[in-house]
DNA sequence: GCCTTGTGCTTGCTCTAGCTAGCAATTTAG
DNA sequence: CTAAATTGCTAGCTAGAGCAAGCACAAGGC
């Protein structure tokens, strides 16, 4: 799976924009900003706030996230394991304990990347997805990894 | 479960650092933003941008995208399952792995838990700071662990 | 006591995000 | 063809984000 390149938020949205066939001047009155604005900010004259990419995603049918990532305020983020979804939402736990937990679990996955070795291009994730089942299954746990390798 | 509640940034900030028990002035430098602006932003005077929110986040030491959906830049997102259901079904950490982490996080719903039933006001610093050297013991333990799991 | 250090805040300033008014070029409609 | 509409852009302006300099107060050390 590739990750979509952070780059330009300006020609990202130029580009958008002209994949949903509209103008310019559509887009901005659908965004609610103003045109020249809107103009310059495709022609990377300008640097718009988070607001206005709210609003600008807000015209172009797409989530705010994918222009933030553009933006660079957020990072590109890889597919959540459940784990990850879960901590994030949970509403028990601090900030501060939230971000331990998440980087506790994140290093005891490269820890095991690391030491189930194989191809380190990390070009395919299945077959490393396979290796560790083989591990998990030695240490004879997870009633569901055994159910699946039964299929 | 409660999901965290979208509300001001500023007082967010705050309460983020007093737990974190650093000045403003600390976390201003360790941001790398002006300490009256940090005021100003807790006292809701200003409005910071994103790259102020992420230099603010580092300084904390938690996600930018906390302070994000705190200023309404980002939705909070539904849980989709427990942490510790999906801690238990995670099949990319070993069994170590998993209750090492299990019992970090219950420590620290306990430590939540008995602040909530206390006073909020000022025991807040002392088993915030007893979770943190919990938590340090813990990656300590893992570590232990782990060459354990090499013979 | 005085001096130093730490703390949060006030004040005034600079810079730029985002706007309005309007232009020139192109396209569309009659 | 002309006139109107559409398009993307220029220029000038204001508001407020974010800063540096500095204040008042509290705490600690000699």
């Amino acid at each position: 799976m590739e990750l979509p390149k952070v780059g330009s938020i300006g020609e990202y949205i130029r580009e958008q924009r002209t994949q949903a066939r509209i103008s310019l001047r559509q887009l901005a009155a659908q965004a609610g900003v103003s045109n020249p604005y809107l103009s310059q900010i495709e022609r990377g004259l300008r640097k718009p706030s988070a607001e206005i990419l709210q609003q600008i995603a807000k015209g172009l049918r797409i989530s705010a996230e994918a222009l933030y990532v553009q933006a660079g305020f957020l990072e590109n983020r890889e597919p959540d394991s459940d784990v990850l979804t879960a901590l994030r939402a949970d509403g028990t736990i601090t900030e501060r304990q939230r971000q331990v937990l998440i980087d506790i679990y994140e290093s005891f996955r490269k820890e095991n990347d690391a030491k189930s070795g194989g191809s380190e291009d990390g070009d395919d994730a299945d077959p490393l997805r396979e290796q560790e089942s083989e591990t998990t299954e030695g240490q004879h746990h997870d009633h569901r990894h055994r159910s699946q390798e039964d299929h």
